[in-house]
Order: structure tokens, then C-alpha cells, then sequence
DNA sequence: TATGAATGAGCCTTCATTCAT
DNA sequence: CATGAATGAAGGCTCATTCAT
């Protein structure tokens, strides 16, 4: 007997924080269904219930994640004036919650960029929600002096995303055995350096 | 007519053509074996006798293309003394040589980021190779005085990479009505004043 | 609106009434049973408070439908003494209510030609009343002088209920620009020339 | 190692004749390609390189019988300047074939009756040619004076067609007791009769 | 070397049915 | 009686890989 049935318990957390274990371990394409729906607890046409296809699941995992962080990275950003500080706690915040959780680093970093359409679209307007973020911190340094205002916005947020991107595969690819947020300070002080006026 | 028959000529080269159009054009999950084989205008058995397996084609595919590059890029750099010129060479030609091989591009943006060991595992020893290169080029300028010591070259490495393929990513997705090399320049400047002295 | 939530009536006349229309529609293989309930205005599982399975659905349709005709046939049957009227009046009912219903009809001439064991045995019953029925005209009028008494009246029975069923299932397949009811003369004519002493 | 591989042998009349058996033992519904394929001693996925679904095995195993039978059947008809002789040997020659091969008898008489789109499509076509040659020997036979030229051809088809099917889904359904081409000779009495002048 | 027909393991998804509420 | 979320068995189909020719 597999279980006794569960009942108006929302499985849709659970069977997301599944996905994300399971991905971490085997990689999207080595993720079956049956393995997500063994880990969440539930039956595997469960599953069906709360997601389209297998796709969906990584894209509302990352919409999940990251949809949420954005609003209170929002309200975080008001608090703070200038836009340096802002630019500061954007990539602070960035490496400290991959490395608080490698799963999610993982999943990120590696799983997530599937080359299927539907994964790339369903994740892109999130994505250009975040890089919104940047490039209007950057504008807002720019104006308020502190950044070379002949640099497109959009290529300096390129860097910075990039920068961030490439720190923070290669410490899912490392072992681990040093601290990812231990980064943040020279690559902060690289990326002011390099667009300050 | 997807490619005529050809004989005794080495179908090695052949393949790895075809093999970059169609990955390029369905992306490397969709890019079956028969349509590659299709493409080179050989027998679906004859890809086995020069890959192992469909992801062996792309790992080869990757090699010979970067390995070749890399080849000349050595040979190039000798000629030049100034670490900020081989900076300023490296940058360009990498964005270069993606826009005049659009095929490439999205190759090597998109479909080589297969969350597979095999394939990553294949990428890494010449990904490394290449990484070398920006490292040994940091950590001579460093010698010659033109960037800042106190600064990982490791790091530095990872933040030029990560904006040169970010900024690569972003054209591929684009509808590339602008053009790559441009936007060497900027990223240049930047990176400069970000490593300086 | 798919059918308002219908509350302390009996619901067995609604889930008959909404499988037939689901089953016009989708074809019984597509119509799932979330479908009916649906277009019934009840959930799922009260489906099953009046039907063991999906195919007895089926089975109860045409038993309710073709069990009353029946009754109401036999009364209608009593009022003729002439065996050639009891014919000719079969015939005609039997197109004009495919006729007046084309959801039932569909059903009736296409979806309950399932090859389920289950479904075939259910109808069974029912149908060989109304054959019998038939037989019966059929001896009448061999008795009553009418018939050719040589031929066998089940092969007699094969031949009219064969007949009407084919001219049934072309006008369903048809788009319908000619009455049904409109080939009973002709068809009737043809019998009668055919079995006539 | 499920038996030595067999090269060059066609494997597509050995997996109609599979298909025929396994479908009329089991129905088309429980029919898995998997037996199917079992009973054809080929691999699941030799069957998909002659057929793209399920379904199309149905169609073609239909237009495998049906179309050649036409051909022999045109052919033969020639012969004959009667066209009350032609009839007789459309009738004669239907029952024989069902008779003849049980299997095929139960898979055109039940089986073939899949309400479902791609079947009643794929059939089409060649049911319709056989109607059009029963309809043409009906017209002939009403300019040679025999039938009734007030009568709908199209009409007469049906009737005849219609008999036909329902003699031999009897059969199908009986212990098969007693011989099908027994009912002929009643049954082309009745019909001639009935169409005659 | 080259072929391409044949293989068969593998998996996503559907949906009839159940049962705790 | 009624609900509808949950179940999980089942199977059609794909496609990388093999190997007799």
C-alpha cells in the first residue's frame, strides 16, 4: 500500500521541492516523472494535476523561486538610495542564496538552461524581469553620477549578469570547497572599477 | 537537396558540418541521428564509425572548432608584448568569429550547454585550455604593471568569460539585427578600467 | 454553460441525456467521463453512483431509450392486423426517430458499434426483442398469406434490419441535406416486393 | 537476443497477417503492438517502420483484402454480360471470402467498426469503390431491363450492402454452425425480387 | 568502409475509478 | 447522496545504436 491518501494538503510545493532534489541529482533529462513523483509522495499522475508536462515543472520551479525573490528584492532596493549600495545588494544577494542552497545553484546554473523552446520562453519574462532590475539600478547610477553614462545600460547589465553567471557555474562545477559569497567583494569591486566614471 | 553523395572524400569533416546546421536548426535534443545523417548525405551507420555517440558528435564538433582556434590564437598572441593588446585580440576575435558563423553561434551559446556529463565532461579539457589563456594573459599584465595584483586572476577570468558569453547569449537571442563585434569596444573599455591598476 | 448544477432531482435522465450529446460529440472513446459529468452539471464520482462503469453508461443509454420504444412499439403493433402495416409502420418509426434525435442517431449507428465484449453483451437483450419483434411481423405476414413462407423469417429479419441500418448509417455520415424518413417508402417497397408470396 | 536478426525478407505481409489474427482474437482495443509484434516475431519498433500508428494498420490491413479483391473482382465481372449474374456474384463472392477466413470475417464485421476518425477515413476510399461497383452493376441491370428503374441505385446499394453486413455480422456473432454461403442463394432471391420490374 | 533495416529499452501521459470528506 | 482530488496501471511511440550484408 503506497501511502494513505493525502488529502487537502496543497502538493503543489512539495512536489516542486521534489523537482528541484531530483533535478539537482540526475539532471532534467535523467529526471523521470516517476522519480519527481516518488520523492514528492505522491502518485505520478498527481503530477498532471498541478503542472502541463515535465517542462512546465522547471519553469514554475524557477518562476517560483525567483518570482518571489524579485518582490522582496523590490522592497529591498527602496530602502537603500544609492544606487551603488542598490547594485551592491543585488549581487551580494545573488551568490548568498545559490550558495545557501546548492540544489537550487544546481538547478540553475546547469539544468535550467535547457535548450528546449518551451523551458527558454516560459522562463524569459522573469529573466527580463531581473535584468529590468539591473539595467534601471544602473541607469539610476548613471544619473546620479556615479556610473560612466556614455556605457549602454544594457551591456553593463550583460557584464554584471554575465560576471555573476560565470562565478557562480564555475562554483557549482568546483567542489564547493570555498565560499561563493567570498567572491562578491572583488567582483563588486571589478564591476564598480569598471563602470564608474 | 540535403547534400549530394559523397565519396571517397573523408566524411569526417562532412558530418561535423552537417551535424552544426542541424543541431543549429533543431537544437541538439530534436537534431535525431538520421537527420544529421541525412544532412551529410550518408548512411545513418556511417556516423558510428567516426562517434561513439550523438553526444561525441557535439563534444567533436566543439573540439575541432576551438581546438583549431586555439592553435592560431597562441601564434597570434606571441606576436603581440602588451597584455592589454592580447586582452583586446581575445575579446575580439571570440565575438568575431560567432558572428561570421551564425550556425556556430547558436551552437555554441545554446545547444552546448547540455546538462550532460558526457558532454561537459568532453567541453571541459579544451573550455580549459581556452580559460588558460585569459588567466596566463591576466597574470601578464599583472607582471607588466598594466592590472591590479591584489585582483584573482582567476576571477578576472571568469568575469571576462562571463561577459563576452553573455553578451554572445543575448545576440543569439536576439533577431541579431545588430552587430556582435560592436559591442567590443564597450566591453573592452570596461573590463579595463574594472581590472586596472 | 455547460449544464447548471441540478440538485435534489434525479440525476440518472440528466447523465443519460449529457452522455448521449458527449458521445454525438466526441465519440465514445474520446469522451471521458470528467466530459459527462461536465456537460451533466455533477461531479465525477457521482457518475459512478448510478453507473458501474464507462460502458454501461452506454448499455443504459440504449436501454433506455430502446427499451421504452419498444414498449410503446408493441402497444402501437396491437392496433394493426395486417402484417404488411406492422411492417411498413417498424420501418418508418425506426428512421423517424433517428431522424428527430441526430445525437442519437450518431450514437445509436456509430458509437455503439463498439467491439467491447461488454458493451456488445449489455445490448444484446434488447436488441433481440426488437428483432424478435420483427420475426414476428415477419411470420404474421406468412401466416396472414402475405409472405413468402419458404424464406426464413430470421434471414427475412437480417435482410430489413440490415437494410434500414445501412440506409441509417450513410445519412448519418452524410451531411444530412436529405430527409431520412423520405427513403422509408422506397425501402419499404423493396422489402415487400422481395418476401412477397 | 529475441532471434537472429531477418534481413531482406518483406516484413510487411507477415505483419498484416499478424495484425489480423491478434485483432480478431483479442479486438482492436486490447490489441498491443507489442503482441502484434510478438505474434509478427518482429521488435515493437519494426512495426513503425511500415505503419505510423495503430490505427493505420487497421486501414491498410483493409485496404491490403479489400483493394486486391476489388481488382479480381472487376476483372471477373467482365466476364459476365448479365448483370443479375454480376450480382449474384458480388453476394456469392462476399459471404465466400468471410466464410473462408474467419479471422478476416471478424475483423471486417466488428473490429473494422471503430468510431474513430482515421479508420472510418483511411476505409473510406476503398468501401466507397466497392459500392460504386455495386451501385454500376445495379444501373446496368436497370438498362437491361431486369431491375427497376424507378428505384434509387444508390438506395438499392444500400439495401443490398445492408443485408449483406448483417447476414454476415450474425454469423460472426453465432457458434458459425452453420455455413454462411448456405444464405446466398434466400438472400439473392429476396433481393432480386425486390429490385426486379 | 558503408549501408539502412531492425532492434527494444524506456518514458511521458492519460483517464477510469476510488474514497475520505 | 455528492464531491473531486488523488490514484497508478497501462501502452503507444521514439530513436540511439547495432550488425548482416
Amino acid at each position: 500500500m503506497a501511502g494513505t491518501r493525502q488529502r487537502n494538503k496543497d502538493k503543489l510545493p512539495v512536489i516542486i521541492d521534489a523537482a528541484k532534489a531530483v533535478f539537482a541529482r540526475n539532471g532534467f533529462y535523467n529526471s523521470q516523472i516517476s522519480k519527481i513523483a516518488k520523492q514528492a509522495g505522491v502518485a505520478d499522475g498527481t503530477i498532471y494535476l498541478y503542472f502541463r508536462n515535465k517542462e512546465e515543472i522547471l519553469v514554475r520551479l524557477f518562476e517560483h523561486q525567483v518570482g518571489s525573490y524579485i518582490l522582496s528584492l523590490k522592497e529591498q532596493l527602496k530602502q537603500l538610495d544609492d544606487a551603488r549600495q542598490r547594485l551592491s545588494y543585488i549581487v551580494d544577494q545573488h551568490l548568498q542564496i545559490l550558495e545557501e542552497d546548492p540544489d537550487l545553484a544546481r538547478v540553475f546554473q546547469l539544468e535550467l538552461r535547457q535548450p528546449i523552446a518551451e523551458i527558454r520562453k516560459g522562463i524569459a519574462p522573469i529573466l527580463h524581469q531581473y535584468f529590468q532590475i539591473i539595467e534601471d539600478t544602473v541607469c539610476l547610477g548613471q544619473q546620479q553620477g556615479y556610473f560612466d553614462s556614455e556605457l549602454s545600460a544594457k551591456l553593463i547589465r550583460k557584464i554584471i549578469f554575465g560576471s555573476i553567471d560565470e562565478v557562480a557555474t564555475s562554483w557549482v562545477f568546483s567542489q564547493k570547497n570555498y565560499s561563493l559569497t567570498s567572491q562578491a567583494a572583488q567582483l563588486i569591486r571589478v564591476i564598480f572599477r569598471g563602470i564608474s566614471k
